[in-house]
DNA sequence: CACAAAAAAAGCAAGCTTGTCTGTTTTAAG
DNA sequence: CTTAAAACAGACAAGCTTGCTTTTTTTGTG
């Protein structure tokens, strides 16, 4: 349809250097021998090119061919791992999952909780990290998976038990990192106006001009909103 | 990929309809004659069609045959108006173009505009109906053509200048309804912060659980937010 | 060293989509 | 009525993608 080029070096170097890392074939013993280990590499090569893919060409254009240029392997080595595109997929799928909880966590794990109280300056900083989140290329991805799960039953439903429990993650952690915060529903609801905001500008921002400065505007009106919004909830002291 | 069906009922019946209508040739000479008005009326069955396998099947998974069975005529004919499957989707971003305009106009017609303060009454019907807007087949349409741009060069240079347009007509409507609303900087700040979260929410709800009453929440945070806004520059009073 | 199993590589047929090509019908004009 | 052009309908080949099959290489074990 298109053909957005991506760099086929990047990942063949990786596989390479892990191979080649591991390559004395005797001393990985330690979980499982070297078969297994090699395998697991090539299954996780295979994912990470997914990826980069569904980034550079989106998840309908993404071929089987180009996954596994991508990951420096060839067809029927992918196939032997994964027997059909939509096996693919779902490893995908659960491979994002773990990856984009882990690196939100990493970006929220800069927000000092020592105070007794929640100040502006960590609610900045816990919007400014949404913001990093959303322009990830995990989150790239799994916005082209859950765009196309929109209009594709099979992956909706592959994708149903992971959302949800993504959610329930993801909102343990903000409760993690925001324990001052008392109002469980005002959290959730804060909580989902700032994911709504991020990934509508997430969407929007690919072609729109003088993005910097609205984005940055519209980031300090969430920022003033949420301060509101825990300064009420403060006040009021558990009467939600 | 996958089978979405669509009804092919509606477009056909709607095309035979506008067809009997004119049916008797010889009193539509006003404007350019039977074939052109004919021609026309296909041009816009096809345009119809595609827009709701846009919304039923995606963007990409909509062939051309989707679109021709989907408008009641056969591919010849829509090979004969649209010379290539790109051809029919730069025809559809026009199409959508003034049709998403004149939906979103239509929408914010509701708010009187008579009083000489804007009332949170009136930024509530504003908000709700940019709910509304962004639940219309239009717009999913749209965000379909917009999602896909993002990996698709052609079809993005395609969209560019309609999309600044759009930008530029959507605020000026903004603007005409919210003729009290002075400073421009935070009316557009405003007008993004709704339209972020609008879009946010329309491809989050898809697949979430209690979304009514989150998406309400939200939309009741936004309207805070927006009256905050509004409060803040009517008391400052033009020193922005 | 031998041998079975796993992994990897390559080839192949079937199905689908696109663009073009040819033929038919309808419209407008002389 | 005749004729040219537009609109319409269907058929065709070329290219691509998927999944399966076959062959070769690598790994683990006796």
């Amino acid at each position: 349809m298109q053909g957005n080029k991506v760099s086929e070096q990047a990942s063949q170097a990786a596989l390479s250097e892990l191979r080649v890392k591991e390559g004395r074939r005797g001393d990985s013993r330690s979980g499982g021998g070297w078969q297994a280990e090699k395998s697991a590499l090539t299954r996780q090569a295979i994912l990470d090119a997914a990826i980069r893919c569904f980034v550079d060409c989106g998840y309908n254009t993404t071929t089987t061919a180009m996954i596994s240029a991508e990951a420096g392997v060839s067809r029927g080595a992918m196939m032997h791992h994964f027997p059909s595109r939509m096996a693919v997929m779902a490893a995908v799928v659960a491979h994002l999952h773990e990856l984009r909880l882990s690196e939100y966590r990493s970006l929220m794990a800069d927000i000092d909780d020592s105070s007794k109280q929640l100040t502006r300056a960590e609610i900045r900083k816990s919007v400014l990290a949404a913001w990093e989140y959303v322009n990830l290329p995990s989150f790239v991805a799994h916005q082209e998976l859950q765009f196309a799960a929109r209009t594709d039953a099979e992956l909706r439903e592959l994708m149903q038990s992971f959302e949800l429990d993504f959610e329930k993650q993801f909102l343990k952690t903000v409760k993690s990192v925001f324990p001052h915060w008392k109002s469980l529903k005002s959290l959730q609801a804060a909580h989902d106006l700032v994911q709504f905001v991020m990934r509508g500008m997430a969407i929007s921002l690919h072609q729109l001009p003088d993005n910097e400065k609205r984005v940055n505007h519209v980031v300090e009106l969430v920022i003033d909103e949420l301060a509101r919004i825990y300064e009420v909830e403060g006040e009021v002291e558990g009467a939600d």
